[in-house]
Parts: C-alpha cells; sequence; structure tokens
DNA sequence: CCTAAACGGGGACGCGCTCCCCGGTTATTT
DNA sequence: AAATAACCGGGGAGCGCGTCCCCGTTTAGG
C-alpha cells in the first residue's frame, strides 16, 4: 500500500465536520498558514456529481421513509456503491446536514421570490406557503430528534435567511391589513410543516391535492379580519426552538 | 410439566387474532357446540389490570416515539414485566391494534358528546376538534403503514362510529349556514390529525398551546362564508381510505 | 498513455430487539 | 385457611439488520 487517499479524504472530511466547516469538496482551501504546502488534490467531476446525487437521494428517502432509512438504501436509489456515501458522509449527520442545508436554501429562494414577484402580500404569502409544502418542508419535522448539529455556522446562516424572508412576507401583509395582527412566522411556518407532513406509507404524492385544500382552508383561517380571538402570543421562530431544542 | 397454561393462552390468542375475533380474555365465550366442555377458566383481575396497563403504556408510547418503540420499553412504562405483554400480545399488530380501538372510541365519544351538549352546530365542531387533538389522534398517523389488520371487525365497527358521528358534525354545521359548503369530513379529520400530530423528541406537551393557535386557525378558514375557491372536491373519508390503502 | 484517485459490492462485526424459560408470587377455590 | 393452578418477573440466548471496511477494478485527468 502506497496510499490510501479514500482512508485520508474520509478522516478528513470527519475531522472538519467536528470543526464545524463545511466538508464539501471543491471548496479550495487556502492553505493553513505554516502547512507545507500540501498539494490539495482538485477533485474529480464525477466525484462531485455523485455526492450531488447522494444528497438528492437521501432528501427523497428522507421525505418517504424517515431520516432512520439504511444507508446503504440511499446509495442504491443514488445509483452508487454504499461506500462511496460512506466516504463522502462518514456519519448520518454529516448527511443530514446536508439535506437541511439545501432544503432550506430552497425554501429562503420561494419565500425571496415571491415577496418580489407578488403585488398583493397576502397573495405572496399564500404562494410561499403553497410552493413550500411543495418543497416537501414538512420533511424536516423527523429530522428534529436526530442528533445533527443544529448550531453549525451554515445551518445558522441559511436559517437566518430563511427567518429573515418569512418574517417579512408576515410583516408586509399585516402592515397592508390583509394578514391578521394576531400571528406570527412560527405559526406559519410551523402550521404548513405540520400541514404539509408526508404520511408514512404513501409513496408520497397521492395526497398533494388534499394538502393544497387543507393549506388553502389554514390561509383562509389566517386572512383579516381574524374571525376569532385565539390564546396566547403570536408565535415567533424562537418560542419553536426554545420547545424543541431544550437543550440549547 | 404438568400444564403451561402461559403458552396455551398465547396460542389461543395468535389464533383468535387470525380469526378475526378479540382476544381480550373477560369475555365468556359460549362453549363451542360438540367442544367436551372444557372449563374456561375466568382470568385473574389483576391480569386485567395489567393488560389495561399494557394498552395504556403502549398509547403513551406510541404517541411519544411511535409504533416502533421497542416492546421491552412499554412493558417497563407499564411497570409489568415484558413476559406479560408477550402474553397479552404476541405480536405487534395485536396491541396497535388494541390502541387504535380505543383511541377510536373516546374520539367517538367525543363527537357524540359536543353534538348532544353543544347549542350551536359551529361551536361543536370547534370542541370535538379541540378535543379530538387533545386526545392525540395525531398519534394515529404513524401507525397507518404499521401491518395491522385494517379491516377488523372490531376496528370497522368503531371506525363507522366515528365517522357517522363526524359526518352528522359537520353536516348539522353546514346545513345552518356556519360551515363552508365545499369541505367534507375526511378534510376535517386529515387536517386535524396533521395539526395535532406531535413531534418527534418532543416530550409532548410543550407544543399544546400552539396547537391549540392552529386548530383555531383552521376552524376560522372553514367557518362559512368561505373566503376562496377549493380545487378539488370534499373529501370523504373513503378518497383518504383509498390513498392511504392502496392494497386494500 | 500513465498515474492516482474514486468506485463498487461482498462480507464480517456488533448492536439491539425479540422471544423463551423457570423459579417465585398471588388470586381463587373448598 | 390451606391447596392449587394461573400468572408474573427478569435474565439471557438467538438472530436479523444495519454499519462499516477492504481490496480488486474502473475511470478521469495530465
Amino acid at each position: 500500500m502506497t496510499s490510501t487517499p479514500d482512508a485520508v479524504r474520509a478522516g478528513a472530511a470527519r475531522a472538519a465536520s467536528v470543526r464545524g466547516e463545511s466538508a464539501a469538496p471543491g471548496r479550495l482551501c487556502p492553505e493553513q498558514g505554516a502547512a507545507p504546502a500540501r498539494r490539495v488534490p482538485k477533485p474529480r467531476a464525477d466525484a462531485l456529481r455523485n455526492r450531488e446525487r447522494l444528497v438528492t437521494a437521501a432528501r427523497e428517502m428522507f421525505v418517504e421513509f424517515g431520516p432512520q432509512v439504511p444507508y446503504d438504501e440511499i446509495a442504491r436509489r443514488a445509483g452508487v456503491g454504499n461506500a462511496t456515501l460512506y466516504r463522502n458522509f462518514p456519519e448520518r449527520a454529516d448527511l443530514v446536514h446536508e439535506v437541511v442545508l439545501s432544503l432550506m436554501g430552497r425554501v429562503a429562494g420561494i419565500a425571496e421570490r415571491a415577496m418580489a414577484e407578488e403585488a398583493d402580500p397576502f397573495e405572496a404569502v399564500r404562494r410561499f406557503t403553497l410552493a413550500a409544502a411543495d418543497e416537501r418542508v414538512g420533511a424536516l419535522c423527523p429530522m428534529l430528534d436526530g442528533a445533527f448539529d443544529k448550531e453549525h455556522p451554515d445551518l445558522v446562516v441559511e436559517r437566518e435567511r430563511v427567518e429573515e424572508a418569512v418574517a417579512e412576507l408576515v410583516l408586509r401583509a399585516q402592515r397592508a391589513g390583509r394578514l391578521r395582527a394576531d400571528v406570527g412566522v412560527g405559526d406559519l411556518m410551523v402550521a404548513v410543516s405540520q400541514l404539509a407532513r408526508p404520511l408514512p406509507g404513501t409513496a408520497g404524492d397521492a395526497f398533494a391535492p388534499f394538502v393544497r385544500r387543507h393549506l388553502l382552508l389554514f390561509l383562509d383561517g389566517l386572512e383579516a379580519p381574524a374571525r376569532s380571538e385565539l390564546p396566547g402570543t403570536p408565535a415567533t421562530l424562537e418560542d419553536l426552538r426554545r420547545d424543541t431544542c431544550p437543550a440549547s
């Protein structure tokens, strides 16, 4: 054995993950000061392709079967060997992290686009809600219990992007008098996630039309003027984080 | 070994379960025709107590951790040995069956009481919805995938009781012009289940106030007059069954 | 064309759940 | 109240399944 780059890469990935850095290859990391100019071999094209395929497959499998789905099955779905999966994501937390990150990015984009392109601010909320459901935000729920670093820098950045966009969305609609004033961002996010949450066992899409109906009904309840008086206070996202992650 | 009643009981339970009969002890089964008057030993009082404890513990554990929770943990929560659990419910399907049955009974009672005691028909819907959520109907969702006999006679009876009561509840509210006409029983049941569905990892009750808010918002959307036009058709319970159980 | 990194899949390890066995305990029976 | 039979409890063996690694082969890049 002259050199075992597989093992080296895997070890590096694990270490980077622990330090809270992104383990994604393809990102040229500047030489670390005194480190003796170790040539960072640029990753191969097919390697990146496979990595992307794995994340996509993982997202689909997580949505359908939850985050406990066997590693080997994910690899099979992605059309690669299981070793490739283990090389890229030495532990499950890494994979979950990547999937959550990708999903949040999509949702943030949706919110920003809805805000930019929709004239009526309540219509923007509606469009965001339905599109977010299509992205299966509900699949995030089962991942909350999984032990993955919720304070990872990359994740915090993306989360703040989502929060900011949706908060703005809500605020505009409320200022326009189209959205009732006694609801918060947290109310919207959680209810959407719950209503769009996939049922286990259903291949996935048989329910889509019903989910749409229920979201629209909920949105009707959100519209101003309020038809009833709500108990408690508008839920912020901090409220939710406090209740779901009592440890942090 | 002179006689092993434990094994006999377990075997009998398994057979009865397959035949679609209730395996509950305490129910005196009339002597089966030509069978030579085998004395059916009346079950002991503590045995029934333990059985009831097990069902209660199972319901709690299912709500909190899903129907895959380890058998031994359920026994521990119930404060009995694991053998007792295996004696009463030789396979997981039996236990799930019992829990679902118990839950459906409670929900049916809630619906009937709401209808009888509430003057305003929409208020009856609201009361039913909130009470059903308190009973954790949402916990039913994760059990849909589990392989348990959904056509078991006992279950069908209870299911029809629920359906009839809720359908009547909806119909009355619609006839009174208080509930929008373009929603069906299925819309109500599924949305409530989803909104009240417990999040994994949360010990359970931190979210209760938020769930209440979201249910009330949804109910506001349900109120007549309709604020938007819904796509598709009102969901009946048959629609849902067809989509969740494609095999049957 | 050559080199080295990445791939694939077969198989062993180990964990955790299931399930049973048997000595002790408790409710019923006369 | 004593006898008896059913029931209970918990410890441990069996085993299925997911995780993880090894190594011969393939493939991209120079």
